[in-house]
DNA sequence: ATTTCAAGTTGTACTCTACAACCAGCAATG
DNA sequence: CATTGCTGGTTGTAGAGTACAACTTGAAAT
């Protein structure tokens, strides 16, 4: 429709090149991607947002951490992350112990309730994604998921330092 | 830390195959990438959110469309649409044209600076990813783009069988 | 003409988020 | 020890993004 809209060929500037036509398409999924995570992780698990589920997931990973651990690593305010946590444990998933060493920070722990519902909800995402990716062979998931890998370890020259799992 | 975590293997219970590691990563991974794309677009673009660009996109890309083709494009509620559209409207980014076969409709279109300010954003986003792949061989990008468009590609099957640019 | 349907808008509410102001411990200094 | 300053966390406030439900208006079907 409307073929009249202007085809100026300068609008874009695609570079001509595969790698240039291949950055875009990564560009674009990506971002289509990172468009439906939310929503569609929220649909499927109303009890747990993406973040706090990776926020759980940190947790558990380490065992237990501060705070401000998290704000940093996930490049998050630490009012956000102190909201997220007192979510946490009001719906008893989390709990906080107090340093003893230093009473200002409190330590964080998945109760067992945190432990069962992270893992209940990290089940689900699995199955979700093994269907999505049932009919890929294997070894395009192993190629997949290092490109992934690669592509989010990647440190911005000059962005935050913070931020990245190291782990 | 803290081994004493009562480290029992049913918690996660993640498949010994390689392919099941895989699927792990790639979980983690997009869903890492998922948390952090709005707030980094954001800090890219502020005048542009991510929603904003695509939306932007998908019109420049139809040369114009119904507020309804972008809510089931996208699968977000029309308010959603309705608002995100008046915002683009108000900074002049997009023009409403009421359609004259269907006084309901209005039909959405870029404006000149909407074009220009797409544009700008596009180039920036490109250049970052750029950036970002800058040392990747040409041949895993184009995999990486390759799977990631079939990945996006997948329909769930019980899924709503809504969206997607049949036109 | 009346009912039904589709496109959009508006009211309301909730989540995620940041920033700024603040409080409470710890640490260093005189 | 008292003062100053830093760090971990909380709270007030604000704004984006979103959904759902109720409503308006125009089109279509009967």
């Amino acid at each position: 429709m409307t073929a009249a809209e202007t085809p100026d060929e300068t609008t874009v500037t695609p570079g001509d090149r595969p790698a240039d036509v291949a950055v875009e398409t990564i560009q674009r999924e990506m971002t289509a991607f990172a468009r439906r995570a939310r929503a569609s992780a929220g649909r499927m698990h109303p009890e747990l947002s993406l973040v706090s589920y990776t926020l759980l997931g940190h947790l558990e990973e380490r065992g237990g951490c501060r705070a401000t651990d998290l704000a940093t690593h996930y490049a998050l305010d630490k009012s956000t992350v102190s909201r997220q946590v007192s979510a946490l444990e009001r719906t008893d998933l989390v709990e906080r112990r107090v340093d003893p060493d230093d009473h200002r920070v409190q330590v964080l722990h998945l109760t067992e309730t945190g432990r069962r519902i992270l893992a209940q909800v990290t089940d689900s995402r699995r199955t979700a994604f093994r269907e999505r990716l049932a009919d890929w062979p294997e070894e395009d998931l192993l190629r997949f998921a290092a490109y992934l890998e690669r592509y989010n370890a990647w440190q911005g020259a000059g962005a935050a330092p913070a931020a990245e799992n190291g782990k």
